[in-house]
RNA sequence: GGGGGUGUAGCUCAGUUGGUUAGAGUGCCGGCCUGUCACGCCGGAGGUCGCGGGUUCGAGCCCCGUCACUCCCG
């Protein structure tokens, strides 16, 4: 068994994935490896922040430097030098938020590469290929992932396209992959709690490793991505992960861990950390105001990474108002760092029993 | 000393044949970022149009004077 449940607290859950490259104790969070404002970074730095998985993202891999090549480096493992756990996306989700060119069918997406232009084809039997070929430890499924607010028809349509699309990926699959390789399904459904419900039985019934919640956080009120996670969870296996992509901030993180959600990745720290912000204890600070430029005090000394501990407030403030891409790199170190220091708080409260305490805690700064 | 050019937001500059509330970029102040290969997006404050006079219903724009900077010639 590759995720081992090992309490609950309530709803929230305490866990153990065993993937090819190591263990992941979850609740997990997930920075986008891939991202290069993580790649101005060691990768050590970010084993450091405690992360013991990374997201890859494939269509940006497969379109520069290509799965074919990752693969000649002996996968992305030893391309990127990151020894621990590795989930890649499919790519379904960048082909519609980032080619402009798309036609979906039946049988897959083609699109058109925002690198050089040319045309791409990406099907789910594909979509497991490349991932393969990638060395992924954890890889998902080919979904379609719909904008909201869309109408009931259509989102219903992109359930049942991507449940077809989940049968042809598990079978593409399980004829071709190593073993202790893991692969997850997607449910989708935007916030019908029927569509959901459909979406997740339909996943279950075809069996994968784990189970991911998309199609959430896309600008709808959290509240309103709480009430469909109550609605969708229950829906899914309790000894199976549950992952809900693209997620969130400290307050969404605190909020779904509290319904049951096992792992998360978000580009929210390494982005912020670019613009600029950094996330703290005190709570999110934009080191880019002018309050900052004489503060000698550390970004936050409870935090355990060199970028939060070892430089002040004012020099930050200072590489981030130049335009140093230094000042990006560390205060998404420590933001990565902040994250992981979240997460490991709240996998502690639920093994110790506290989680409610400790929730309410968070949230006097969180909301 | 003579001739030319330029004076408009903190900075660099637009500003039509004279016509409502004088604009942009950058900087400054603040906000945003949710399955992203970065340096992004949004909002706000900020001007006695060098100064003085004149023409005109009306002047950043035309005329006179003056000051500053700048180039060329002596």
């Amino acid at each position: 068994m590759s995720f081992v449940l090992l309490g609950t607290d309530g709803t929230s859950r305490r866990g153990r994935l065993t993937t090819p490259h190591g263990t992941v104790d979850t609740p997990t969070f997930m920075p986008v490896g891939t991202q290069a404002t993580v790649k101005a970074m060691q990768m050590r730095d970010v084993a450091d922040t405690g992360a013991e998985v990374v997201l890859g993202n494939t269509y940006h891999l497969m379109l520069r430097p290509g799965a074919d090549r990752v693969a000649r480096f002996g996968g992305l493992h030893e391309f990127m030098r990151w020894p621990k756990t590795i989930l890649t996306d499919s790519g379904g989700f960048q082909v519609m938020s980032l080619s402009a060119l798309r036609t979906i069918d039946d049988d897959g997406v083609t699109f058109k590469s925002h690198v050089d232009g040319s045309m791409h084809r990406l099907t789910p039997e594909g979509a497991v290929d490349i991932q393969l070929k990638l060395g992924a430890d954890i890889q998902m499924q080919l979904d379609e992932c719909v904008a909201l607010p869309a109408p009931a028809e259509t989102v219903a349509r992109a359930v049942t396209l991507s449940l077809e699309w989940a049968r042809r990926a598990r079978g593409a699959f399980g004829a071709a992959a190593p073993s202790g390789r893991l692969q997850f399904g997607i449910v989708q459904g935007g916030t019908a709690p029927s569509e959901r419900v459909r979406s997740a039985q339909g996943l279950v019934a075809i069996g994968f490793d784990g189970y991911a919640v998309g199609g959430l956080a896309v600008g709808e009120p959290q509240s309103e991505m709480f009430r469909t996670l109550e609605e969708t969870l229950p829906a899914l296996p309790t000894d199976s992960p549950r992952y809900l992509m693209g997620v969130g901030t400290p307050s969404d993180l605190i909020g779904a861990v509290a319904r049951g959600v096992d792992m998360f990745d978000c580009v929210m720290p390494t982005r912020a950390g670019r613009h600029g912000v950094a996330y703290t204890g005190e709570g999110k600070l934009n080191l880019k105001n002018a309050r900052f430029a004489d503060d000698q005090t550390p970004l936050d000394p409870d935090t355990p990474c060199a970028a939060a501990q070892e430089y002040s407030r004012g020099y930050l403030h200072h590489l981030v108002r130049v335009g140093e891409p230094l000042g990006a790199t560390l205060l998404s170190y420590n933001n990565i760092a902040y994250y992981q220091r979240l997460m490991r708080t709240l996998r502690d409260a639920i093994e110790a029993g506290c989680f409610g305490e400790t929730a309410e805690r968070l949230r006097k700064v969180w909301g």
